[in-house]
DNA sequence: ATATTAATTCTACATTTGTAGAACATCGTT
DNA sequence: AACGATGTTCTACAAATGTAGAATTAATAT
């Protein structure tokens, strides 16, 4: 399932909210906030791609994501994964360690959470 | 620059073959191969984004990638990063370490490759 | 010179995506 | 019971994307 940005747009403040009113919502954007019915255009497409689901309270639904926000990224990263860096891990990992805009201490840090992966591994 | 897919297609033929005619990027297409005249509307569009450039040969054209493989992977890999991982380096690598289907020996290469890179930049 | 090959440009059209007005429905209030 | 706040559905339409036919052009081989 890939979502135009539109749509991600609205999972994203789905996911942070976790449940939401229409109201909330819009409430969530930028201003210039899009029309209500704009919104109601993507849930409604979304519904449909069984990405969120909603309860009924009468006339209004409180809408939750039935998308995982972690299997979407996911999907996400695998993808550029595959499409950019071959589906090696290597090659991707050169390029992401090379990176200019990670630091020394963002650097320390990867090695520190590698290192515990590897531990962890090793039982 | 983000590309729509059919677009980034054509980009991932041309990267990899450096340079191509028409023909070329035709064949380079798995059965059953899109009609020359679609690709040919997808190179043009690629030239107004100044994606590719060409030599002209006669009435021939021989078509180069302008936008760099790298730049490209970079973008829709920072997209990625920022949209879902918050941006934060940490947050991806706890991501990226604990995936399944990461093996013991891609995980022990992230090491090395960190390591390296760690040394390199302690001068 | 003519037929053949390869490509290009133009035009076209269906589908998807982005955005929203108009009309209608419902609940909670006066 | 009428009203306002919210929300939903329907309809609409422009722009972007995916795909390709028809007509035309140019170089090449016969």
């Amino acid at each position: 399932m890939n979502l135009p940005k539109s749509e991600e747009q609205v999972m994203h403040y789905l996911w942070s909210l976790g449940t939401a009113f229409m109201k909330d919502l819009v409430e969530a954007y930028p201003d210039p906030k899009p029309a209500s019915t704009t919104i109601a255009t993507l849930l409604k497409r979304l519904q449909e791609k069984e990405a969120v689901g909603f309860k009924k309270y009468g006339n209004v639904r409180e809408y939750y994501p039935i998308l995982k926000k972690e299997d979407y990224s996911s999907k996400q990263f695998n993808g550029v994964m595959k499409s950019f860096f071959n589906d090696s891990v290597s090659q991707f990992a050169s390029f992401f360690t090379s990176k200019e805009n990670l630091t020394d201490d963002e650097l320390a840090e990867l090695q520190r959470i590698v290192a515990e992966q590897i531990k962890n591994r090793k039982q």
